[in-house]
DNA sequence: CCAAAAGTGTTCCGTCTACACCCATGG
DNA sequence: CCATGGGTGTAGACGGAACACTTTTGG
């Protein structure tokens, strides 16, 4: 601490973007092919340079509501990657967000106009740079967090089946889930309320919705599988 | 993703250091005065700027060891700090990382000629620019991870008494916890050893000295509770 | 002999797990 | 009427929490 800053080297510095959706059944993440060299049309997530007048925070934030059009996201970060020759195109250090999105909320032609495609997880090709770790790390943190904090309602509509909730569980955790204890434990948990609507697109006799309530939820922030 | 990368502005990146120690009730971390302008002499974390031709880790590397004279200790991210005004400065983002030492490994004259203190979190002054914010991620990070990660065995030596142990995670966890039960948990627990030294600072009668073995732990790296 | 810390088991209760059948409906 | 997915209960195992007294020994 005996230098002036003036004395340091500067560094470019980018935000990448994990952003989560559900198919039903596979968590999917949205990837495209990289517009710019080096690298160039390798498929990688998508980023951008932090700008000047802009957090970190802000920038992730930017990157994804430009993706997406959508805001107010369920947003994380995943951390910093700090490698000196982890892009090729010189040393960049990036931020790594995550953010999980219901892909019915999603606008197909924003995805269309960036050339982004939708993958699962267990289909994820080579990515440019070290963006496959940043992936990793990203599940790794939902997979720890999504038994205490109300992460699968963000990729899911507001209205919910139970057994698309299941299906989310099933989907993060990889490994199957006995319908009858979860069922139990939604139950007893008084942040997620069930409607009188009822959706008859799975089944021929119709299943119960359900909703969270975020309301509360902002009241009382605890939440337990 | 369709400009080049120097049409950007770089960033002076740093780190910054939450160096934990426990002085056997309490966990402390090591604080200094800050050196340099602005905030001179003001309480801080101690960090330094990313080299050229170093990894962001290597530079948290760099730094813990400059600092205590130690290596291969348990160091973890935290996370990056990017809010534009964070240092009064200038534009730096930092990026957080916590260390877990032992502190009877502690050089007490390098702590003396960097002019550290060691100060617990009950006790933590206001820190420059949004030190305070980092201790608390890393403390809560801590919390989430001492009961599936090996962390506790890092603030205590290679032989410690289950008291002792005990009293880590009281302190970590910030709760009075029971001594058969711990001790129970403790037993079935296969990469604890006991060993057949004694300790005869603490009690006229002696405890029995237990180890953590790494080796195995390494094998297989699984840890609970 | 006494102060101080080490060490030790049992019971109870709540939670998790395993498991299989009936129902309602639209086509 | 039948195929499909929705919905329901119970019993046993397991793990966590509460709880108090005896032992050792150096001074």
């Amino acid at each position: 601490m005996t230098e002036f800053y003036s004395q340091h080297t500067k560094y470019y510095v980018s935000v990448d973007c994990i952003i989560f959706g559900f198919d039903g059944s596979k968590i999917e993440v949205l990837i495209g092919r990289r517009q710019m060299d080096p690298g160039r049309s390798e498929f990688s997530l998508y980023g951008g340079f932090v700008r000047p007048d802009e957090s970190v925070d802000d920038a992730a934030r930017r990157v994804v509501n430009d993706l997406t059009g959508m805001s107010n996201l369920y947003m994380r970060q995943v951390g910093a990657y700090g490698d000196v020759d982890r892009d090729p195109g010189g040393r960049v250090i990036s931020v790594a967000y995550c953010a999980l999105i219901n892909v019915r909320d999603y606008d197909d032609r924003l995805r269309q106009k960036y050339g982004l495609v939708w993958i699962t997880l267990d289909d994820m090709p080579r990515l440019y740079s070290d963006h496959n770790r940043m992936i990793n790390d990203a599940i790794m943190q939902i997979r720890r967090r999504i038994n205490t904090q109300p992460l699968s309602f963000n990729l899911l509509p507001e209205y919910f089946t139970l057994t698309q909730l299941q299906h989310v569980y099933e989907a993060v955790l990889n490994k199957k889930i006995d319908k009858r204890n979860f069922r139990k434990r939604i139950k007893q948990i008084d942040l997620i309320k069930q409607t009188n609507r009822i959706d008859h697109t799975m089944s021929r006799s119709g299943a119960r919705l359900y909703r969270f309530d975020r309301e509360k939820y902002e009241k009382d922030p605890t939440f337990k599988l």
